[in-house]
DNA sequence: GATAACTTTCAGAACATTTTGAAAGATCGA
DNA sequence: TCGATCTTTCAAAATGTTCTGAAAGTTATC
C-alpha cells in the first residue's frame, strides 16, 4: 500500500526483500548494532528507492518513535541521507548504494569512535608504568614485573597502532580493500 | 592475597592492570562482547602468568558461576587455555600472549560463526529471484524491479565474498596484516 | 498567525542479556 | 569407596537495552 508502486509488480520481490532484511538484522546484532537500526538500513539498501517514515513503519512493524530515532542514528553514521520529493511534504530517506563507499563510511566512523579513543587510553595506561620505580629497586622482582608488563602493553600498542594505520589507508583509498586483497593473494 | 606474589611488588602495577582491564572491557562492549568476558581475558592477558578461578573472582569481583562460564566461553573461542600447575589441585588459565596470533584466532572464529553463514544465507536469498518471472513479463516494471534488486544483491555478494577471501588470507598467513599494511602504505 | 501535516522526544514498558549462588557433578587421594 | 576439594550448571534476580506512543515541537501553507 505504501512503497508497493514497485514491489507489488512481482510477488517474489517482497519475500526476497524480507529475507534480506532479516539477514542483515541478524548479522548486525552479532556486532552490537541494534537490530531495528540494521533492518531499516537493510530495507533502504535493498529497496534502492527513497522511503518515508510511514513506509518503514508499515514494512518493519515498528513505532513512529523507533523509526525516527533509528533514522537519526543512521544519518549520524552517514549511511542514510534525507531526500526531498517534490509535491510531498514527507521526508524521504535513502541509503548509500555503493557498498565500497558504505564500508569506508562505517570504517571511518568506527575508527573515530573506537580506535582513536582506544589508542589514546592505551597510551595513558602505558604511562602509568613509564619510569622505573621511584625509590630505586625495592625488590628485584618488582622491576622485572613492571618490565614484563610494559613489554606486553607495548606489543598491544604496536598492534593497535598498525590497525589504526591500516584503517586510515582503507578509508582514504578508493579501492584500498581491493588492492589489499589482490596483493595478499600473491604475498601469502 | 592471591596472585599478588608478583603484583604487590610494585604499587603501580595493580592500578595499571586495572586500567587496562577496564579499557578492554569498555572496548569489547562496543563490539557486542560481554564486558566480563573481555575483562577476564584482559586480566589474563596483562598478567601474563596463569591464574585460577579464585584469583579472577577476587580481582574482578565476579561470582564463581560467572567466572566458570566466562572461562568456558574464552576457551571455546580459543583465546584462553587451561594449565595444570603441579602440586595444586586448582585449574589455572592463561591467555595467548602473542597479539598477532590472538588476532588471527579471533578472525578465524568470527569468519566461521558469522561470515560463512552470512554468505550462505545471502546466496540463498539471491536464489529467490534467480530466474525471470514465471508467466512471462506480466508488466514491464516487474522485470526491471527484479533486475535492479538482483544487481544490488550481487554487489553485496561480491563485497562479502571479497571480505571472506581476505579473512582467509589473513588467517592463513603469519604476517598477512603486516604485509598488507606495508604495501598499502605505498600503494595508496 | 492559525491550522494542518509531519517529526522528534522521552519516560516508562517490554524485552534481552548477564550475573548470581546454591546445588549437582566431577575428580582426586587415601 | 569415601570424603574433601574443586568445577559446572541453571533458575531466578539483577541489570542493561530497545521500543513504544502520546505529547511537545517544528515547518509549510493559506
Amino acid at each position: 500500500m505504501f512503497s508497493d508502486s514497485v514491489s507489488s509488480h512481482d510477488e517474489r520481490l517482497k519475500p526476497a526483500r524480507e529475507r534480506f532484511v532479516a539477514l542483515w538484522g541478524q548479522m548486525a546484532s552479532n556486532w552490537g548494532i541494534p537490530r531495528s537500526m540494521a533492518e531499516v538500513h537493510a530495507l533502504l539498501l535493498i529497496a534502492g528507492e527513497p522511503m518515508n517514515t510511514d513506509d518503514l513503519m508499515a514494512a518493519l512493524h515498528i513505532s513512529r518513535g523507533s523509526a525516527s530515532m533509528t533514522l537519526k542514528a543512521l544519518q549520524e553514521w552517514g549511511v542514510v541521507s534525507r531526500v526531498h520529493i517534490r509535491g510531498d511534504r514527507k521526508e524521504y530517506f535513502q541509503a548509500e548504494q555503493d557498498v565500497w563507499k558504505l564500508f569506508r563510511t562505517i570504517l571511518r566512523e568506527r575508527k573515530k569512535r573506537e580506535i582513536d579513543p582506544l589508542l589514546e587510553a592505551l597510551r595513558e595506561c602505558r604511562e602509568l608504568t613509564g619510569k622505573p620505580p621511584a625509590g630505586a629497586a625495592r625488590k628485584i622482582g618488582a622491576v622485572r614485573a613492571i618490565e614484563e608488563h610494559n613489554r606486553r602493553l607495548d606489543s598491544m600498542l604496536e598492534f593497535i597502532t598498525m590497525i589504526d594505520a591500516l584503517s586510515e589507508r582503507l578509508i582514504a583509498s578508493g579501492k584500498g580493500l581491493e588492492i589489499a586483497a589482490k596483493i595478499l593473494s600473491k604475498a601469502s
